[in-house]
DNA sequence: CGTATTTATTTAACATGTTATCTAATTGGC
DNA sequence: GCCAATTAGATAACATGTTAAATAAATACG
């Protein structure tokens, strides 16, 4: 698969320096989530990282047992938890994003940037189509 | 990463398919590309399904146990496991494969032929700047 | 010929993906 | 208020990805 191949080759950039740090790809997803709001669900944690709520989960209690995250729980909603950035989480993303920064250039100078945003809409193009469909098997009898 | 939610799109529309067959994503790769020669050597499996040596070795021990692949040594390198379909192996393929051009053919009109080509080629076009540049940090010293 | 180095494959350890199930809290209807 | 159904998260089980190390056969070299 040609997604697969690119998406390897794109992480195999980031890779060795999230691993300088004991980070993985999906960790590092998350701490950088954290940072667009002061605290978040955990559900909302999942989605805007796109990472299912299991792994999620494990995700969680690695990064909590690090102490670069602080868990609480909602007060109108006991089910809920609510997770924001401790300060040494903090701290490392603000070490670790000048290093993906200068890796994200690397990329675009390599394939250029128009070329970079027409591939990003077109995945993303290719994303909502075929998310759309998968309902239809709901509704068979639909006007095909 | 927009690369692994198109992934995702994409793989959702097969993976039903394959899960009513109890076979994974990878173990359909591997068992397809059984398909294109009489017999292969692991390393080359490995490579042409993309999949690494410790997941593909684990692989190959589960296809084995459900009979579905053969598995022999080179007689002159001894090293090496020789991989081949069983007959089970290629009537499970036989079974499939129409499922799976459908839900290609799905996938095509969702998004258009000649973009799916277009998109192919950007991707390749990606995944090979990406992957020559990790070379030159072993001769940094290079014309740049 | 014998030993050091490569090469093909496997195994181990840990993290994640996928699917299913579980627990606990909340909501809806009565 | 009580109970069924829903919702948020967590856990379990199994397969794969990643990295490192182990095993075993082949090659290189003195």
């Amino acid at each position: 698969m040609a997604l697969l191949r690119a998406r390897e080759a794109v992480m195999g950039r980031f890779r060795p320096m999230l691993r300088d740090h004991d980070l993985t790809e999906q960790q590092w997803r998350v701490l950088r989530a954290l940072t667009t709001a002061p605290e978040m669900r955990a559900g909302q944690l999942a989605s805007v990282s796109f990472i299912s709520m299991p792994s999620l989960s494990r995700i969680l209690r690695i990064l909590d047992d690090r102490g670069l995250i602080l868990r609480r729980n909602e007060a109108t909603d006991l089910r809920a938890s609510l997770i924001s950035l401790a300060d040494d989480g903090a701290a490392l993303i603000a070490r670790i994003a000048p290093l993906s920064e200068a890796h994200y250039g690397e990329i675009t100078d390599a394939y250029g940037p128009e070329a970079l945003e027409t591939l990003y809409r077109m995945l993303e193009d290719l994303t909502e189509r075929l998310e759309v469909r998968p309902a239809e098997r709901d509704d068979p009898g639909a006007t095909t």
